[in-house]
DNA sequence: CTGAAAGCGCTAACAA
DNA sequence: TTGTTAGCGCTTTCAG
């Protein structure tokens, strides 16, 4: 600590109490144990020294550090670490809480970066992963307050914030119906993902809503690279689709592809809506594809605020929703819907 | 702290010793202060114990926490600091440290964030920004040791690890030439970024050393959207390029539409070498583009590290250089070069 | 070589 | 209503 800090020793001697006189007005646990003139007397110097709690020291005998541990893999590998450490961040912030983020896609070992973040006497953690995955949760959280992002429990024991992947295709697929679209493609992701079943029962939600036959050769699920290059070729000169639903950035880029190479333009020829961070797309594009922005933001912040009720033991009742991230680029309005996201609560866990 | 952590008044205990004899081992400053005989034995217990000390307690002490703030703007916005906060916190845990992260994109009062800090005993500070510019510091960090990140101080005196732009480009034009390229664009980024003068500087060197004339025209330097789109259109039907060193993802996305609709592959009609993180076109494409990463994680690996050293006041002359983070998908080989950072001691800083 | 004692800044039980 | 005391886990003189 290079900054001196004062310290209450120096705000009692100052005003000519105890030490113990300032701990207690400092903690708002003056009501009736104090003198309201000596509080408020206190409470003077405090400002006028511009004191501020050690929270180290308060630990030591509190055993709490109001730390949060957010534990995550992939951070480096993918966009959207950010948000969620964002949003994460800033809800901690509101409460008067730090994050320490600890993530495990390099060489770094689980186990240990947690041991590690309990030394640090962390009051719970955040386990996140950057799409929601039915997740093996590592034992020696348990015994911690804890909180999902963007996973869900094995055991459907462990609390977790998810993104609502129904609502999500089944607003964008509405948008394009809207739109005047008559044949709208599935552009999907074969690999088993928790997105991918709920957006394709949003999609076919939306389709039937509007009393259009599903039609499974609309649904393209690829991975990636050529194959996936391929597999949209075929659904475009195959099934002609106008209107096109995509997983994500990468699968809009096949479709932006195949338009083009046909002479195609999206936004006149044919329509996209994409769900993801769009971050490549709102650099590159005219505002041609609309975009459903996934919540890693809100995701963070719920699940932040979530494990904060948790650890204080208080309800969540009266925290509001925090204003959501504002699109990179203004999207051709309107945009097909509110971002959803789920505050799913399974169950508590052992303190 | 839910779990209960075995302290050096247990092991004192169990070893028969008292707890100053304990400290003076487990801090390896038991040299001829302590009978080797006795010290491995509290050795011994400590390691049955699985004793590990508490950093908090410690810290009450010492004043000093083994805690490093990172601070960033647009960790939201950019797919960037996730590989720069990983390498970071892997230098860190490397060193015994923790990682404390702040970002101060959303409402975040910067100033707000750093006294928070401060507050937690953080010993350090890296400051980040998400690509290099001429930064001016916050005045709160210059009185702790304090190292930029892809950033350069506007004052000189601070600390900097940044990446070598010259290299990045001479080395993917070179790659180009050596490919077989005649007329070689350089599709780069009108905004006035240190970035693009290195970059720019470095493409005309490559040139030159080949024996090319240098020809502007050659030179398309944009921002983005349609604008963008069609000053790179009008590069590809005037001065028909071969070869193309795009400043980013985005710029290489212009390349790949307009060889889709002029019927041009990448890779067989023309070649493309792309600077950045390549995230989507790692996904979507077949190996055809060759891309230069920007060294994040080194960055932060090495920021982390140099910081450290200041803290503990040692040279880092021994410090070996990380592996760098793997690709995200093969990459044509041969892969241009070797990924460049430099890091630069500009001056030391007032503890 | 080793241990007793003091104290880092704070909180909490208890006396006064 | 307030102060005294003890102690969180650790480091650091200072005696022995």
């Amino acid at each position: 600590m290079v900054w001196d800090m004062t310290t209450m020793k120096e705000i009692a001697q100052q005003t000519g109490v105890s030490v113990s006189t300032v701990s207690l007005v400092m903690n708002h646990r003056d009501e009736g144990r104090v003198k309201a003139e000596v509080a408020s007397r206190v409470r003077e110097t405090a400002r006028k020294l511009g004191y501020k709690v050690n929270p180290m020291a308060r630990s030591l005998r509190t055993n709490s550090t109001r730390i949060l541990g957010f534990i995550s893999d992939e951070v480096a590998t993918t966009p959207y670490a950010g948000g969620m450490i964002l949003g994460a961040q800033t809800a901690a912030s509101r409460f008067g809480y730090m994050l320490i983020t600890v993530s495990t896609d390099d060489g770094m070992k689980e186990d240990n970066e947690i041991d590690a973040l309990k030394r640090y006497g962390t009051d719970g953690f955040l386990y996140a992963k950057m799409s929601n995955r039915i997740t093996d949760v590592p034992a020696k959280l348990l015994d911690y307050p804890l909180v999902l992002t963007d996973a869900t429990d094995v055991n459907g024991k462990v609390p977790s914030v998810e993104p609502d992947e129904f609502s999500i295709a089944y607003d964008a697929t509405t948008y394009l119906i809207k739109a005047g679209c008559k044949r709208i493609a599935y552009v999907g992701c074969s690999e088993p993902l928790l997105a991918q079943e709920g957006r394709l029962a949003g999609y076919r939600a939306a389709i039937a809503e509007a009393g259009m036959p599903f039609d499974d050769k609309l649904v393209a699920n690829v991975v990636n690279n050529g194959p996936a290059l391929r597999a949209v070729s075929r659904l475009f000169d195959s099934e002609h689709p106008d209107g096109f639903f995509c997983f994500n950035d990468a699968r809009a880029w096949y479709v932006y592809e195949c338009a083009a190479r046909r002479g195609l333009t999206v936004g006149k020829d044919i329509s996209v809506v994409g769900v993801d961070n769009h971050r490549v797309f709102a650099e590159t594009l005219e505002p041609q594809l609309t975009t459903v922005e996934l919540p890693h933001f809100e995701m963070g912040y719920w699940a932040a605020t979530k494990l904060i009720s948790m650890i204080e033991n208080r309800p969540m009742n009266d925290i509001e929703w925090p204003k959501t991230t504002a699109p990179l680029t203004p999207i051709d309005a309107p945009i097909p819907a509110k971002i959803h996201c789920t505050l799913l609560e399974k169950g508590s866990v052992a303190r």
